[in-house]
RNA sequence: GGGCCGGUAGCUCAGUUGGUUAGAGCACACCCUUGAUAAGGGUGGGGUCGAAAGUUCGAGUCUUUCUCGGCCCA
């Protein structure tokens, strides 16, 4: 029997995808047609979706993080483009900052240059050009994943349009008056020479020399505690010759004992009851008798006297109240130097004390200290123990390994070290309660995102906005040397942004601060600020100079889409900056994502060796399997991946190719639009119309899932209605009908109309997430541009039937049961293929009215069926081998002769 | 160390306001097919729901503690 008989599905869909060498072919066919502007003038008028990009930071090669967040902004983009929306995707690059500046300093230590011997000017090139070429590479990567964007026009954070910008948002908080000098310890690196960002500091374990010292007491209420010594433990030597107060806890209690052996022999310490183990055993002080013990809140206006009092430190000592005096270490009693501590700061700021500068920025003593001018202060730990013993002042010394701040880029460890900083208020204008509000307003998915952002900012502290660097857009501050006031004018204000527009920001560094000030003020008059401003504050005015300025977008952009870190980072900053400036947030929703981490739940790392790049993905595997990792995942919560989590993707990518080979290969790749309006459903075969059903109900689930971006739900009823539906079963089924049945025949005309109606349904359900695949699909069955371009399908409503998918799902049920017996059968090796069945089936009366119009052997694919009526209230099948002949065309077999094939 | 979030088959995920024997797909095993063929079909095994205690007639679901992991903060 020639094959030529039959028709056999044919196609020039490949089974083998071929992914990482056919995708570069699509992204350049894309290029050619000019995609993103199609995709434009495609919605032209329409409603607009935007997804405002978090600008990634312009810096080495992207990661699964990157990739992660970038193809599910890919997707939810093209999923509202084809909804019919203006969906404008913009991306964005964050530039300024101090990864960059380490960058070209690593580079200058490299080629033996002295960053202080080039002009700022120059420098700040080096790191424009640096971010330059990083946002080159990251554009080649990111198009690689199939995203698809306005990549000739992105923007970036060191654009002049962008530092201009910045400068009149920073105009705003000055002239409202929420924009503040303030003066407080930060935490500095010595190295680089800068105060850090949080987001800049790593706890690593570090030695420290510890001391016990002791303060005498000159004067207190409790008189028999004058003259005798209170005694602080602290793990920063070098922050004794800072002191300026001492802090207690009012509710412990404390002792004053006299020591009976050694160098405080007949001299009476002070330390917390609850640490005397401790400070004894650390101490080695064997001999001592406890004299008195009283509460904290007796020492109150006690005064005590510097340990080097008799070296010119002759200022009093008050012990004052604080909370934060735990007894977990030390004795009790916290030594405090405002200039080194944030609770110290706050402490000694509340009690009258002020912080000065005793730290200049390469960590060396300014004059302000005695004795110590000019030592550096990691230099300065044994000179200070040398000197607290030579006043008799060192009970004991040591060492200590703990968790200590450092810098994430220098490894070096850091200090706090108070500095003139530049904050804007969370309360003086109401900018906290703006905040709180404007989160009310916005919908959140996951929802818990809400709360977590919320908390934060209902306790955050003013936001210090300066930073001691000069990769960034310059404070445009002038203060009046002599009144000391901020000079708030419009149009200096206004005349220092038009004048970045022109020519970027670099001239704030190299030119006469005239040109800032116009014939208004005098130069001379003034100090013109050299603090540059925060990168969080460039990334947070995004949406003015983004989203405000151009004609494409819109104001607020409809989502913010980052990973769940950025409740800290961009979401709060965007909130913030615009709630500050414009009273509402700068989006309508926001989606976070987790982290990626191993196929363990591990947070990947150099060190553990878990790290997986995009790269390598996409030469194994391919975008379109990254893009359905990212689909399939729940981005709720984090999301694993390794290899073996990716080559089960790729099975499950396998089975959907293989679903659109089927259809393709038996409408012959003869694909042409159908008016789903126009069929007459009544005049399908029932299977037909239950699988019109199906498309339909699937339809419903996948715009709800879409509605609330529960992509793996709907990827998995996607995956679902391939395997379970179409593959295993609707296939399956027809595979006799289409191969047999004569080109004529009205049933095979209404399985073909029923292919081309799901591989159209398939084709655009699947693009936003398969955007390579469906491309290449596409492109084969029609001539249209681009499957991107194209809505979704409204599907009739007509297609829905609830009583025939109740009638179909039962025929299912006795389906299962005629399979089962069938299995029996073939695993007593008396039939193979289920066409060598027979089945003798008995049905209760209700079943058997059911299948009164169904033909029970081509629902179960075998060559005949006997249905009996029987009175027991179940399903029972009992298969025979099917006796007669094989028709050489269609398989089945009778005694006589094929009713179909007449050879 | 503190705050928040999470832990359901090997994997990705469902599991309504507590209510039958905890589900799906994939993977796996066995069988069939060789006209979707580096495909396709059928059947099957697989879970102490992170652990323990508690509330309840009844807990994957509620409470507490612990544990592991992640993010943020110190």
């Amino acid at each position: 029997m020639s094959k030529s008989q039959i028709n056999l599905p044919k196609t020039a869909f490949s089974m083998k995808a071929n992914l990482s060498i056919k995708e570069p072919e699509i992204l350049k066919y894309w290029d050619e047609i000019n995609l993103y502007q199609e995709l434009r003038s495609s919605r032209k008028g329409q409603e607009k979706f935007v997804l405002h990009d978090g600008p990634p930071y312009a810096n080495g090669n992207i990661h699964m993080g990157t990739a992660l967040n970038k193809i599910l902004k890919d997707i939810i983009v093209k999923f509202h483009q084809m909804d019919g929306k203006d969906s404008v995707y913009v991306p964005g690059w964050d530039c300024h900052g101090l990864p960059i500046e380490w960058k070209i300093e690593e580079q200058y230590k490299k080629n033996k240059k002295n960053k202080n011997e080039v002009p700022i000017v120059e420098f700040r090139k080096e790191c424009r050009a640096f971010a330059e070429k990083w946002i080159g590479v990251h554009k080649v990567q990111f198009k690689r994943l199939g995203v698809v964007g306005d990549w000739e026009n992105y923007y970036s954070t060191m654009s002049f349009d962008a530092e201009a910008q910045i400068v009149r948002e920073l105009g705003k908080f000055l002239k409202e008056g929420s924009l503040y000098r303030g003066f407080k310890p930060v935490l500095w690196s010595t190295v680089e020479k800068t105060a850090l960002a949080d987001a800049e500091v790593e706890y690593h374990d570090h030695k420290s020399d510890t001391i016990y010292a002791a303060f005498t007491v000159v004067s207190s209420k409790i008189k028999a505690l004058e003259g005798s010594d209170v005694i602080i433990w602290t793990t920063t030597p070098w922050t004794i010759p800072a002191n300026r107060a001492l802090a207690y806890n009012e509710s412990l209690d404390y002792l004053l004992m006299q020591i009976d052996e050694g160098e405080f022999k007949n001299r009476k310490i002070v330390i917390a009851e609850a640490l005397l183990e401790s400070v004894v055993k650390d101490c080695n002080i064997d001999n001592f008798k406890i004299l008195n013990k009283f509460k904290g809140i007796e020492f109150k206006d006690s005064v005590c006297r510097h340990p080097f009092y008799d070296l010119g430190y002759g200022h009093d000592i008050p012990m004052l109240e604080a909370r934060f005096v735990t007894t977990e270490q030390g004795t009790g009693i916290v030594h405090c130097a405002p200039s080194h501590g944030p609770d110290d700061f706050n402490l000694c700021l509340n009690n009258g004390i002020k912080a000065i500068e005793t730290v200049d920025g390469d960590g060396k003593y300014t004059k302000n200290v005695p004795l110590f001018e000019g030592l550096h202060i990691f230099k300065s730990n044994p000179v200070v123990i040398e000197k607290l013993k030579e006043q008799k002042k060192l009970l004991s010394n040591g060492e200590l390994v703990h968790s200590y701040p450092h810098s994430w880029r220098s490894k070096a460890p850091l200090v706090h070290r108070a500095t003139p900083q530049w904050f804007i208020s969370m309360d003086s204008h109401k900018l906290r309660s703006k905040a709180l509000k404007a989160l009310e307003e916005t919908v959140f998915y996951p929802s818990k995102g809400k709360e977590r952002l919320k908390a934060m900012i209902e306790t955050r502290p003013d936001w210090c906005v300066s930073r001691q660097r000069v990769w960034g857009v310059p404070l445009p501050i002038f203060v009046h040397k002599k009144t000391k006031k901020i000079l708030v004018d419009d149009w200096v204000n206004e005349n220092i942004a038009s004048i970045y527009e022109k020519e970027g920001s670099d001239c704030w560094f190299s030119d006469d601060p005239q040109k800032f000030l116009g014939d208004k003020h005098k130069a001379e008059d003034y100090e013109k600020i050299s603090d540059i401003v925060e990168v969080w504050f460039d990334s947070g005015s995004t949406h003015s100079f983004v989203l405000e300025k151009r004609q494409d977008l819109k104001w607020p952009a409809s989502m913010y889409l980052e990973g769940s870190d950025q409740h800290r980072g961009w979401f709060h900053s965007s909130l913030l900056e615009s709630c500050g400036t414009r009273g509402r947030a700068p989006f309508e929703s926001i989606l976070s994502h987790g982290f990626v981490v191993d196929g363990k739940g591990l947070k990947m790392s150099k060190s553990v060796g878990n790290v997986i790049a995009p790269e390598d993905i996409l030469k194994k595997y391919g975008a379109d399997i990254l893009r359905i990792w990212v689909a399939s995942s729940n981005y709720a919560e984090d999301l694993r991946i390794d290899y073996s989590i990716l080559d089960q993707h790729a099975d499950s990518y396998r089975k959907i190719r293989n679903t659109f080979r089927y259809l393709l290969g038996n409408i012959n790749d003869d694909y042409e639009e159908i008016n789903l309006e126009k069929i007459d459903i009544k005049k399908l075969p029932e299977l037909e119309q239950f699988m019109l059903h199906k498309i339909y109900s699937l339809d419903e689930n996948f715009k709800k899932y879409f509605k609330n971006y529960d992509f793996h739900n709907l990827y998995k009823e996607l995956l679902n209605f391939c395997t379970v539906d179409l593959s295993a079963f609707y296939f399956d089924i027809r595979k006799d009908c289409l191969y047999c049945d004569t080109i004529e025949s009205n049933k095979r005309k209404s399985a073909i109309l029923v292919l081309k109606i799901i591989l159209n349904a398939l084709l655009k359900w699947f693009a936003p997430i398969l955007s390579f695949t469906t491309e290449e699909i596409f492109k084969l069955v029609g001539n249209k541009k681009s499957i991107h371009l194209e809505k979704f399908i409204n599907f009739p409503v007509n297609f829905k039937n609830d009583s025939l998918n109740l009638k179909w799902l039962k025929l299912i049920k006795i389906r299962d049961v005629c399979n089962l017996s069938i299995e029996e059968k073939r695993s007593a090796k008396i039939i193979g293929s289920s066409l060598e069945a027979s089945l003798k089936i008995k049905l209760d009366s209700e079943s058997f009215k059911l299948i009164k119009d169904i033909d029970l052997s081509e629902l179960c694919i075998t060559s005949s069926t006997q249905v009996e009526k029987t009175e027991q209230n179940e399903v029972l099948v009992e298969t025979e081998k099917a006796k007669g002949n094989k028709c050489p065309v269609c398989w089945k077999i009778s005694p006589q002769s094929c009713e179909r094939h007449d050879v």
